[in-house]
DNA sequence: TATGAATGAGCGTTCATTCAT
DNA sequence: TATGAATGAACGCTCATTCAT
């Protein structure tokens, strides 16, 4: 079926870019190359992408949205916050330590000016739901009530910079290294 | 004199190279554009940097050692560990929210695949300063016995998430939310 | 249809390096020449070539195969050596007179460092079938028993040199002259 | 002695050109090398030669008057023209590859676009004592009445050739080949 | 005379993008 | 829709040459 064959290719090319992109950057990842590993003729990305920007873009926007439900996905609404939080924290490190080209993709975009290119309300949509659930964890007075922009800056801050740590090889962290840095942010936030 | 006018010629090299990256990444600043900006010729630049990767590792150990040194400049070891860290935490927002470029660059930097460029052993010596300073305080017992290289991921990762946040312009921190920061990392990693 | 249009390309490529590089030499002929001399783009030519130095290189090995090919292709086994040594001295002249392009190349090329690029066993093979011609008139006992290594020298110095001359336009050779050195050359290597 | 140290410097570079150029090539000698090999600032080879060209052609021109003054150096008008000529011949294969930097600096000049910056009338200066030498053997009746042009082709190209296969290091000729090849080129042009 | 930092035109090459098939 | 040869602007970089010292 055309559409499972349309699906196949954008799916290969977004694999190919991914694969390249986290390994080499942006710019050492040709779309030569991309359409070699993603086993379609360069022209061809191009009916599924505008340009090459778009192509990366939309990668973001992808992986964005696929690792936030992942990582929403296993939220139990029947256990207590700090349990909440905890899992989300651990998954989160777990997610990326085990998707590392996930990981430097969303990083090195993230931090590059191709994310200016992405509009701020698509951003902010991309957010929303890990944005809600703090909300209502600072509603339910389960944590401090501080911004919950802030909080998700300092653990995902947190869970990011041990990620990084730990994909570098320089530094083999336990899981109970992650449980004493969650708990660590943990004391940080929750209501004394 | 020569040896002033080489040094010019080099920070100005520097300067023009820091403002184009931070603001349009490293393959959106030619080398062209960068001896423009620097009032250099094209091929003035070779005469101090090997290669436009040269040039950009060297200005990414140029600010990361200047921004150490200023970070840890204003330590008073006199005082007790925990106004240390925070001043070393709130000195940071401020650096950093201050001088936008060096955060951009250096966030760029080290989220890219340039950093492999980098030999292992020249990151670690540019880590060394602060690296020591928390070491320290975990002999001193004033912090938990966290691993160094975990409390400077997250506090590092911490401050760097609130920066970014403020530069956003997507939300403007109040001092207060900084202090409120700080606190909720010192709670995770003070000796209780 | 496709084949003939790459044929076309990749022979249009040909022609313009040797055009210009017989005229102007190796140095001189830049990349954007060869593309505007062949009427294609500066990017077309490296779908064919790997680099200015691989093109070059092939350039080298097709004439050789191509002059080696013409010059023995009139060879008459039933004639007496001397016919068909004396035969192949004269065509060797008269080939590179007529194409004094390919004569310049050749000569640029074989005496320039380019050639260390080019494998000391596709020399040989490129040699190979001249090689053999002189081998046979030596195991037919036609010519003296001298290394034909030995012999290829002499004669294709001795036309060589003779072709040089013509071409330099500082002397007019007859085709007396021509005999006259042939049998020079032939006096010399036959068997007495 | 200014005058000293100054024939020094030309020395210096010249000897660093003849370096460079024999073992790279012309494109591949760039002004800054030959300065460093000479031991000169860049701009002192300015002082010199008027540009790179013009050290190139300088350097032919000094080597061919030193190698044909060597040549003819040792030339005695007591012998047999045959003796002479065998002695010359021999002379050029021995000079050239105990020297074969100047032998592959030669080559590479003469085969190249280079030679028409040489004005005609110079470079018939440069062979003019070897032509004198020749012409008179013809005028002596020693050989046969070829053109000198033609003889001197003849047997420079003969010796040229040799040369190249010796210094190829593909085939290690003995002084017996040498002989035998001198005598093929003798017979060749002795007046029978 | 000697220096070598500085110049900038020009090079070889890459690669995002197009378009005839 | 899919192809991949072709494009050509733009890049990083080299190097012959100049000139203030």
């Amino acid at each position: 079926m055309a559409t499972q064959k349309d699906f196949d290719k954008k799916e290969a090319i977004f694999a190919a870019t991914l694969e390249l992109v986290s390994k080499h950057g942006f710019h050492s990842s040709p779309m030569s190359e991309v359409a070699k590993q993603a086993n379609v003729a360069a022209g061809t990305i191009y009916h599924y992408f505008k340009s090459k920007d778009d192509l990366i873009c939309a990668l973001y926007v992808r992986l964005k949205e696929k690792t936030t439900e992942t990582l929403l996905k296993q939220d139990d609404a029947n256990k207590h916050y700090r349990e909440r939080i905890r899992s989300f924290y651990l998954q989160n490190f777990r997610y990326f330590t085990q998707n590392p080209k996930e990981f430097y993709f969303l990083e090195q975009f993230s931090n590059s000016p191709f994310i200016q290119a992405i509009p701020r309300q698509d951003l902010q949509r991309l957010d929303q739901p890990i944005y809600d659930f703090l909300r209502k964890a600072v509603f339910m007075q389960a944590v401090r009530d501080i911004p919950p922009k802030i909080m998700i800056s300092m653990l995902l801050g947190s869970v990011g910079s041990l990620v990084k740590l730990q994909l570098s090889g320089d530094f083999q962290l336990t899981s109970s290294d992650i449980e004493q840095a969650f708990f660590a942010c943990w004391d940080g936030i929750k209501r004394q």
